[in-house]
DNA sequence: TAAATCTAGTTAAAAGATGTTAAAATAATG
DNA sequence: CATTATTTTAACATCTTTTAACTAGATTTA
């Protein structure tokens, strides 16, 4: 049996019969679900805790799926989104489309299609869940980022990084030219958003800034009260 | 790295008479058994010695069993952990599969088949194709790594290591590519996990540090506050 | 718009953790 | 028992992270 930490998956749906139907499927299956049962509860849940993919019913009460989404993309701009549609409208893929929703599926469906378009959409954004994680290396600019190796390599010079430093540009080239959120990346990395961890985290960015001054058309600039945004 | 002759069980179960009739019965069968009668307890006790394998009761009193199964793997990510479970409760089969159990008994069960599910589960995270065998010589790098020879050879020349070098190599190894937390290594390595010992250890990552300097594609990282990381 | 308030930028000091070397203590060996 | 190998302890240097303090923007409020 595996020991991976597993998927933790927002799913919010109306209806309760169908709601912990998926939930206790998806759970049998290894994921972690956070159950809501309509829009503003899903927000909620969604700013206070850390998910790794979401499901949303399209039809909710208090907020539909299509505002959920894009309330969810202004804090997360990559987390994979997947609706639940009702019927097959025309409409509601396209509204779906332009908010970024990853897949659909259209009501009634089985739940092994779900598992399975859940797993491929998985595959797509993080890689192989079975294997071990390929080796990191990114282009940033006129930089190379080892993030295994915590260096960032210049020319023939190298950087080497500490470990929250490299998490931080890590997360940040995840969200390239995007904006990161902070709240996000404080739960990501310092595992809470409290007031001395975003002062800290601000003190990273200055000296993330510092080391990528070389290049001069790479940036992190703050979108206030928000977060941090890498452009190249 | 003591090779002792039993494997060191931490059992924690509330009821008193079952919790004595499984260390007994479980100890004539030659394990080394330590019995908690709380989750706390069971904490504090796994902090602060070292096992081989948990057996954990899901209900119990000052902290169930998925939450210090929880704490555990924190610590340990590699520690099979059994749960025992009250009755067949699907929310309680579908937890331990994402904290990462290795079984389930459900209770009341014969003494024979808890027996022989741990022997399962020993047998299959010894042979496991991940985990390394002490008595394999293994691969790091350029380096061939002879544990139970103490010896560490690169091309022709064959540095010896002491036994708590090794020992702190070998398990570096098995968590190659991962972080090795600090309070594990000690526990498994010094037994207890205390100021000194731990500047000891620091002392023996500089030792193994000069050793695999022959690759430079091999480095042992820190990871500030948690532990030490082998990557290759 | 000015003042107040909130958020972020920056630097430096403080606190904490690790790197390294060498001497001291302990254990192992002949 | 003397010698040698191993491990621990101590000391000091360095690195990492957090906290504090001060400055500067941005946004809101009166």
């Amino acid at each position: 049996m595996k020991h991976m930490n597993s998927v933790q998956l927002l799913l919010v749906e109306d209806d309760p019969n169908l709601g912990q139907l998926l939930k206790e499927y998806l759970e049998v299956k290894g994921f972690s679900v956070k159950l809501c049962r309509n829009g503003e509860e899903g927000y909620l849940t969604f700013k206070n805790e850390v998910f790794d993919f979401c499901i949303f019913d399209v039809m909710l009460p208090r907020m539909d799926g299509f505002t959920l989404a894009e309330k969810v993309r202004q804090k997360d701009t990559k987390i994979p989104i997947l609706f639940l549609t009702a019927k097959s409208m025309k409409e509601d893929t396209i509204k779906g489309l332009q908010i970024g929703a990853d897949d659909y599926m259209t009501k009634p469906f089985r739940m092994e299609e779900l598992l399975l378009r859940i797993q491929a959409i998985l595959r797509r954004t993080q890689g192989d869940p079975g294997s071990t994680s390929p080796k990191e290396h990114q282009q940033i600019g006129k930089f190379t980022f080892e993030y295994d190796q915590r260096k960032l390599i210049f020319q023939d010079e190298e950087q080497k990084l500490t470990s929250k430093e490299a998490d931080l540009l890590f997360l940040l080239c995840q969200y390239r030219n995007q904006v990161l959120d902070r709240s996000l990346a404080l739960k990501k990395i310092w595992r809470e958003d409290t007031y001395f961890n975003a002062r800290s985290m601000d003190v990273y960015v200055t000296k993330l800034r510092k080391y990528l001054r070389a290049d001069d058309k790479l940036q992190i600039i703050n979108v206030h009260g928000q977060g941090f945004k890498l452009i190249e």
